[in-house]
DNA sequence: CTGAAAGCGCTAACAG
DNA sequence: CTGTTAGCGCTTTCAG
């Protein structure tokens, strides 16, 4: 499975062999004599002026003459400087660092968001440390606890599957930490939020199928405590009120984890003696199962069923057939969470929780009639 | 598109209005109030004993007596204690934590490597700071710097599409900083590596084409300074060799840049008076590319020409026809990239850079006759 | 405009 | 096993 291959000797590495690769700095290294960091005060003596001033000059303050402050600069360039923030940080209390939890880096949405995420807030020199719930709760409240010890200058979170309260934010809201929530949030918690129109997207897309002929509409969702998945079925149900169909509980099913596949609801869904002909999903990767599963059962889509997903993930484009959905701009929706964020961090004063709701885009393919 | 509306008050929050919102901390906030930080002096002065012992108590240290540790551990919790990195990192000179650079985390495979990488670094209690390169080198090397500046422990690396040498990389060695490149590596610095043996692979796939009939294989790499392109094309052009292929330079192209589409390239080969009956990849997201070309052409996958990609994509999965691709174990790549990176860190006596290659999977569709 | 001095919170000698 | 002391590198009063 694995196979390793030394490109210094033909030693194996796993065995730690004690030959050193030839490496000015190794040598130093071994012996704790490490290339000395240039502070500040390294600085100042070459230029035999103090401290203080160096780091006015190095922070731009006003009170330092041009001349001082061009040579500090070019010295610093010149010592190939760079401040120790951690040392900094000491200091001011603020890291310039954001933690952000979101339940998988790897789920295609939610690494466009980081995407989003980290260009914006390196454009303004903050960093950011991510972590990954893996829709646990308690890896949730783990990872959040190590973001505070980090002291990150402030939260970014999209909430896991299985998080039905705040309880753990308002911890954090406590100690004044600044939380920004996205896609995944929370109602009755007071920061800001970025979310699209949920409900107003569903609402659409199960008006759609009603008006391709769809009878007999099946919700697919996720936990029930989760916002999205209740104003997407919430939005499912006003567009069935609203058009004089009956809701049938039977037809609305939830996928408890994403860990479990949405496959085995989907079947019982389609061997239900009045089966539906249309299904609704919370997201792409169900809607992707689902058509799967729809294939098993022979039947024709869009003719015998439509399907459709929300997110827009580019498996969405490229399957056959193509999946209606709704697209959600997550890249967007990052650098929306992410400047709100800031803005509150640089300006707590005037700060006064905002929600930003973003446009979604409702994308007609070949899995609807 | 960008609609915004306010969960506190009526009043548009782009205005900056001065009414607080209700939370007992944000008065304290704006007054400059806030909640004080349990220190080890906090825990100390109410056990009455010495910071030092509260510090050796917290961090497992083996001289103090269990009833003290117990103590001292019953009352961080009590009081919410988490110890404040910064202070720690400027003494101990370690933060714990790991940079990464990668051209693009919104990319499947970037983010699946950063899945592992984060998984397993937060197990042993290590931070990851993301940044991307957008494969641009100056970006690559500004964050870099960063990342020396915020005192990365050290530096996980996937090179920048136009990244041709190590130059910036070798003064972070110089600097002692441990650094691990994975998948797009440069072959000659002595850092550990983690790749998979693209040279090999490569081969199999086009003797896989070659055994199906193709008599005339074309290639699309990427810009030709990039190891992963390079050892590709090395594959490729053996297998041709070594199976009396004659090999045709007209029908090897590369992309320079992945923002620049693979669409021309690929249009070209096609309009070619003798034009190729089959086309080796170098990634998913271009045979991806190619094949709706080779579509809008009107030719016939596998029939008239065959299509073979690299990475296995999710996509590639779903796309009709399924796309013949080389799996490669993204999650591990990172899981292995960072334990080697923490081996190094922990145990830097016995260090020596190693390269790590992992086993891909060659993956038959039907883009493939 | 600049310098001196203090201290952020933590850990690590060193001394008991 | 525990306390004392010093200092990591930076910023920030407070004085000139």
């Amino acid at each position: 499975m694995l196979s390793t291959s030394s490109t210094a000797s033909e030693s194996n590495p796993k065995n730690f062999v004690h030959y050193s690769f030839k490496r000015g700095s190794l040598l130093e290294t071994q012996f704790g004599m490490n290339t000395p960091e240039i502070t500040v005060k390294d600085i100042a003596s070459k230029l035999r002026i103090s401290p203080s001033t160096v780091s006015r000059a190095l922070n731009g303050h006003e009170d330092v003459s041009p001349e001082t402050k061009e040579k500090v600069l070019g010295m610093a360039r010149e010592l190939n400087y760079s401040p120790n923030i951690a040392a900094r940080s000491l200091r001011t209390h603020r890291t310039r660092t954001l933690g952000l939890v979101v339940p998988e880096v790897s789920k295609h949405f939610f690494s466009n968001v980081l995407s989003g995420i980290q260009e914006y807030a390196s454009s303004l020199n903050y960093s950011i440390v991510i972590s990954q719930s893996l829709e646990s709760f308690s890896m949730e409240q783990n990872h959040l606890q190590q973001l505070v010890s980090a002291r990150a200058d402030g939260i970014l979170i999209s909430l896991s599957n299985e998080t039905s309260h705040g309880e753990h934010l308002r911890k954090l809201l406590e100690r004044d930490i600044p939380i920004v929530m996205f896609d995944r949030v929370l109602e009755d918690l007071p920061v800001s939020k970025v979310v699209v129109d949920d409900h107003k997207a569903s609402f659409q897309a199960v008006e759609y199928l009603i008006k391709t002929g769809c009878k007999r509409i099946a919700f697919i969702g996720g936990l029930s405590g989760l916002y999205v998945s209740k104003e997407r079925e919430a939005g499912y149900r006003q567009a069935l009120t609203l058009h004089g169909l009956s809701i049938d509980e039977q037809l609305i099913v939830h996928c408890n984890n994403l860990n479990q596949s949405p496959r085995e609801e989907v079947s019982k869904l389609l061997r239900l003696p009045n089966p539906p002909d249309a299904i609704f999903c919370l997201n792409d990767p169900i809607a992707i199962e689902a058509m799967q599963v729809v294939k098993e059962f022979n039947l024709k889509i869009p003719n015998d069923i439509s399907l459709i997903g929300f997110t827009n993930e580019p498996t969405s484009y490229y399957i056959e057939p193509s999946l209606t959905t709704v697209s959600q701009p997550a890249y967007e929706m990052g650098k929306t969470a992410v400047s709100l964020l800031i803005e509150q961090l640089e300006n707590p004063k005037n700060f006064q929780p905002s929600t930003v709701v973003l446009g979604t885009r409702f994308i007609i393919r070949n899995s609807t009639r």
